[in-house]
DNA sequence: TGTACATCAGTGAACGCGCGTTCACTGATGTAC
DNA sequence: TGTACATCAGTGAACGCGCGTTCACTGATGTAC
């Protein structure tokens, strides 16, 4: 192969940065090489430099296609919240919330970590980076999209036991921090019985009230 | 330098041991060279395989003495407890549980993983390890040790609200995952202002009783 | 206690390896007329 | 529409680098007598 087309050299592009999202949540940055990337998107490692200025800029913009990918997942669950929404009585409330952060501390979550949540896969990586601010700042604002879009899923959702005030803001960041830290620690101790006790233990807290698990895998 | 001593040879061994237990946890196992712990310890790099097998057994060795410091730390805030409780009256609490969890979710353990909680710091490498099972038999035993020993502080503590149930395994599990996402989450946004929101917001939630936090640097 | 010798912790040079990156080359693509 | 040519995406070999690991060597330590 040689000079390709403009179509098809966008579609390379995408597929190595696709490639690159999915490799980069399983592997971490350190291991993640670009000719096995390249190789996994069906090129040589030489065409690399066409597309990405360096390895840090590849993390980067595979980071951002991460949180990107899963953005969309969790948009899907407002879409559905709104709605279920019109639908519903004044008082009603749906549990999208509750189901999606149980859906997260789920064993097919913790077990595929190239297809799930970035802000949990990549949060390694964002702490360590030390090619420029690129991912550090990729990280956090896929973080701060995060949260707000579950405020948003939260706003009208709710499900809160009577003694417990409407999720806000504060709700969110724990319950955020909650769950990525059950992911984590789930991740790290797979194989041993307290990783499944984790999981469980943080999904009952988590999502108690919910109905049906949002899957994440 | 030519032989030395046998005392020599475990002073030695033990700051190999140390500098990598920090070092592992600043850096990460990828990018932990050798040359740089021996040269960290005082020593040259051409003596590491007379105390290490490899790379590997490092990691994992480091990593258990990681977890041992930290232990230590966290058995003499229960001591601390269990002094206090003999000059308490029946029913009052201590609030170094809360204490604990309050201080867990700093700026200064941010800022310094070198000295901090090894569960959130090798979480990632113990994740993504490929040296066999030793860190992660470390890292899960590991937890399982602070788990107990929060179990421990939170005995006789609790602090609950009156609507509360007192902290048991539950809580000491949803309680660990929170500060362990927490200052995973805030390490990974440092540099932007929700990493301190975030600690902030954690560290209301899990020690909204506490009276003075334990400091973890 | 003193002597002779084996041990072995530490040194520093060397090894092979995979990595990120560069580069001369290819030849289909895209463009100018 | 057709032709001539410049462009440039992809190839595969090559580079320097730091790494984990090995090894011959040193000479003080530890031991046997």
């Amino acid at each position: 192969m040689s000079r390709v087309s403009r179509a098809q050299t966008e579609v390379n592009y995408q597929r190595i940065l696709h490639v690159a999202a999915r490799m980069v949540r399983e592997l971490g940055a350190a291991k993640l090489s670009i000719p096995e990337v390249m190789n996994a998107a069906g090129l040589t490692h030489g065409g690399f430099y066409r597309h990405f200025a360096s390895k840090d800029d590849l993390v980067a913009q595979a980071g951002a296609v991460a949180f990107a990918e899963r953005s969309e997942a969790l948009e899907a669950e407002i879409d559905r919240r709104n709605r279920d929404a019109e639908s519903r009585a004044e008082g009603e409330v749906s549990g999208h919330y509750k189901a999606y952060l149980g859906g997260y501390v789920a064993a097919a979550h913790r077990d595929d970590p190239g297809t799930g949540c970035a802000a949990a896969a990549l949060a390694f990586d964002a702490a360590h980076f030390e090619g420029g601010e690129a991912l550090k700042e990729v990280y956090a604002s896929g973080v701060k999209g995060m949260i707000t879009a579950l405020e948003e899923l939260a706003a009208k959702d709710g499900a809160a036991p009577a003694a417990e005030a409407a999720p806000d803001r504060t709700k969110v960041l724990v319950d955020l921090a909650t769950v990525v830290g059950g992911i984590t620690l789930a991740r790290a101790t797979r194989g041993d019985e307290i990783s499944d006790e984790i999981l469980n233990v943080i999904r009952e807290h988590v999502a108690a009230e919910a109905t049906t698990p949002v899957r994440h895998d």
